[in-house]
DNA sequence: CGTAGGATTGAGGCTCTTCAAACGCGGTGG
DNA sequence: CCACCGCGTTTGAAGAGCCTCAATCCTACG
C-alpha cells in the first residue's frame, strides 16, 4: 500500500505551538525542515519497528499512536500513547540505539518525518532544544518510574481506574463528551498498557460498571464518578 | 549522628575518569566543584528523601547506594543501584521536580554534593555535559521500557533470573570472587527490585540452588550455571 | 549468653491467567 | 436482502502462581 503525501508548511502548522518546536527560531525550523517530508498513514501502521535503527524523527499532525514493546511470548506492552504534536522516534536516535519500542497509528494520522541529520543539526546548533529535550526525558524518567512501582505493586483492579484516570486526563479534552475517553484501543490494547489479561480486562469494566464508576458503549469509556476512582486506584 | 567530612580534590579523584564529570575542561571541573563538599555516609543513611525539593547533585565515590520508590503501602520498589562514579539526584533539578525517589546507602559510603546553582550553572555553560546527559537519560529511558515490559509480562521466576544476570553484569566485577554477587543487599531488598513478596523470592532462590544454578551462603550468591540462568530468564 | 533483625518454612487462600466456547456486529458476496 | 464470515468481545470454569500470615530458625553482635 503506498501512503499518500501530504504537503503541511511548519510555518503555519497548527500544531507547531504545542510541539517541542514552539522554542525554535524560524531560520532553525527551516533549517530542520527543509527536507521533512509528511505522509498520511491509514489506521494500523507502523511507523517504525522494534529494533530497526532511527533514520529520523516523527512528528505527529494528528490521530493516535501507540508506541509498544513486544515481549518474547508475543504480547504487547503498551508504553505510551502519542498524540498531536508529540515527537516520536527521537530518543533511540540520541542514544544512538536500536529502536527499543513499535510505533503503530492507532487511527488515520498525518506524520512529518525529519531525516536523522537535519534534527542531530538542529540539535547541535540549538541548546534551547537540546535543554528542552533534556528536561522532558528528566520528566519522563520520573513518570516511568512511577510506572514501575505501580506494576510491581499494586494490583490489576487497581492499576486500571490508574489507567483510565491517566486516558481522561490526557485525551478527555478533545473527546466530544466531557469525560468520556473515547481512543480506538481495543480491550487487548487496554489490557497491553495496564499489563493483565484481556479477559480480566473486560471482567473488571464490568465490575466498574455495577459499581456506578464508568459506562461504557463499543470503545467509548465514559468516567462517571471520578472520585470513586481515585479511591479505588489508591493513590496517595 | 553527624556524618564526617571528608577532603576529596576531584583532579586526583580516581573515580573521575569513570564519570559524567571526565568530559568537563579543568577550569569547567573547578567552577563546579568549588562549593562541594564530600562526606563519609554510614550503611543505611538517606541522601535524599523521596519528595522533598532538589538542592544540588551527589557524586559517589565509593559505596553502593540504593534508589527505590515507596508504595502507597509502604512497600518499596529498588529502581537503581548506584554505585561508584554515579550521579545521582540530577533528574528531578533538570525537570524542576520533586524528588520521585530516595536515595539510600548500602554500605559505608563517600559523597560528594555539588550544590544546585553550579551545577546548573555548568550545565548552561556546557553543551558537552548537557548533551551526555541527554544521551544518557534517553538510555535509562529504553532501559526503563524493558524493565516495565518484564515486570509486566515475566513471572518472578524469571524476574529473578534476569535481575541476577544483571547484578552479576553490573556488579560482579569489583566481586572477591568470579562471577559472585555480593552486595549488601537483603532479600528483602532483592524482593523489592524483582517486584515480589520476600517469602517467594526466598524460595525460588531455594529452588535456583537445587537447581545447580546457583550457590548462596548468607548475603553473597554466586552464580554457577550463567546459561542455565539465561534460560530460566528466558531472553532470547 | 541473650537479644534483635533477618532468613526460612508451612499453610491457606485469593488474584489472575489460561483455555474454551459463545456471542455480537459490521462488512461482503451471492 | 440475507447468509456467512471474521474479528473483537464476553462469559465460564479450572487451576497455577503468588501473597499473606504466622511460627520458627539462624546468626551477628552487644
Amino acid at each position: 500500500m503506498k501512503n499518500k503525501r501530504v504537503d503541511l508548511a511548519c510555518e503555519q502548522c497548527t500544531v507547531r505551538k504545542f510541539s517541542r518546536f514552539a522554542i525554535l527560531q524560524n531560520d532553525e525550523l527551516n533549517e530542520m525542515t527543509y527536507n521533512k517530508t509528511c505522509t498520511a498513514y491509514k489506521k494500523g501502521q507502523v511507523l517504525f519497528h522494534e529494533g530497526t535503527r532511527p533514520l529520523g524523527v516523527f512528528c505527529l499532525h494528528g490521530g493516535k499512536v501507540k508506541v509498544y514493546k513486544t515481549g518474547y511470548d508475543g504480547k504487547d506492552q503498551i508504553i505510551q500513547i502519542a498524540k498531536n504534536g508529540d515527537l516520536l522516534g527521537y530518543r533511540a536516535m540520541i542514544s544512538d540505539e536500536m529502536y527499543p519500542v513499535t510505533a503503530e497509528t492507532l487511527e488515520d494520522t498525518t506524520v512529518c518525518f525529519i531525516p536523522k541529520n537535519d534534527f542531530i543539526q538542529t540539535l547541535d546548533d540549538s541548546s534551547e532544544l537540546s535543554r528542552l529535550l533534556l528536561k522532558e526525558a528528566c520528566k519522563d524518567l520520573g513518570v516511568m518510574t512511577e510506572s514501575l512501582t505501580n506494576l510491581a505493586q499494586k494490583p490489576v483492579r487497581e492499576r486500571l481506574a490508574v489507567t483510565l484516570l491517566m486516558l481522561k486526563d490526557t485525551y478527555g479534552v478533545d473527546a466530544v463528551e466531557n469525560g468520556s475517553v473515547e481512543i480506538n484501543l481495543t480491550r487487548e490494547d487496554l489490557a497491553n498498557i495496564v499489563g493483565t489479561a484481556t479477559e480480566t480486562l473486560i471482567r473488571l469494566l464490568h465490575d466498574y460498571k455495577e459499581e456506578g464508576l464508568i459506562e461504557s458503549k463499543g470503545r467509548k469509556i465514559k468516567v462517571m464518578d471520578e472520585k470513586g476512582l481515585v479511591k479505588v486506584a489508591n493513590i496517595y
